[in-house]
DNA sequence: GTTCATATTGCATATTTATTCATTGTCTGT
DNA sequence: ACAGACAATGAATAAATATGCAATATGAAC
């Protein structure tokens, strides 16, 4: 059972190729060694949220949503892949902080996490992230607090 | 022949709902008193470029290309139902926006997309979205920047 | 190991979408 | 108005994708 290797096998040739339909994409898979059946394809696109959109080239081609085109081999822009970090900035005693899409959350759990006196709270939406500072805080102690959680 | 009408009705209704098949989207279009077959609009979908991709409620919903340009041929309702934009408020240089249930995200990925000097960041709810202007900058310079994406 | 609970998969089939072919509608030039 | 060329459509059907169900595999608790 390699369900967690087909699919990062999947997303590859998804991500590299224009893959027309289920059965193309099998074939492929078929060629490095998988071995399933089209109901398994079509229960991983499902699970992987693969979407199909317009070609010009091949009518219709599978796609992974958004987030998945961020995701770098380049080891230069791991940092953002990792964290998700991509800015701070300041206005008043707040912070904006911006990540990669649907990493805000899971970077404001780990603000939160700091538990710093200095940070009142934090609002996540989908890739931004409100930091509250505390009433007379300034801003370079709201930085110095989020240190540990930003990336060096 | 009314293909272009009905072009444009399956425009709307893609944009402003969420479709899961052709036969659902037929329905909505017989209701809007269109009449033709499944057949057709298999055609049309393809000649709209639309796609199909993922969505947490309703498994796969159809969608049209970015570039696509929303057209409403209800001129009274486009103002809400295209961008579910309701109000604006400030306090401070911050500006809350409340839009329909469920539109404030994609509202403030058009407010994302305008990348204003002006707006440092946005945080988005169901239905409200914060809009957090730069130091120093006043409302009358947000809602200058806002005014792209809002109702004329 | 054995048992239970859950996950994964294939097969068969249902559902959904695309296409072929024939027909009808629309436009242009005369 | 008529003929010819081409666009639009429906009916039937093919192709593509999803799913119910049963079988098998995996992992956890004992």
């Amino acid at each position: 059972m390699n369900k967690i290797e087909r699919h990062l096998e999947i997303r590859n040739i998804i991500k590299e190729n224009k893959v027309g339909s289920q059965e193309e994409l099998m074939e492929l898979l078929q060629l490095r060694g998988f071995k399933f059946t089209q109901a398994t394809l079509s229960r991983d696109l499902k699970y992987l949220k693969a979407g199909k959109k317009s070609d010009a080239e091949k009518g219709m081609v599978y796609f992974l949503p958004d987030n998945e085109k961020f995701v770098s081999s380049d080891p230069a822009r791991e940092v953002v892949s990792e964290s998700g970090f991509i800015s701070i900035e300041f206005t008043g005693n707040m912070a904006v902080i911006k990540t990669l899409p649907g990493f805000a959350s899971s970077f404001a759990y780990k603000i939160d996490a700091l538990n710093a006196y200095e940070i009142l709270g934090t609002v996540a939406g989908d890739d931004t992230i409100l930091v509250i500072g505390r009433e007379g805080v300034h801003r370079q102690n709201i930085l110095l607090s989020l240190r540990p959680v930003l990336p060096r």
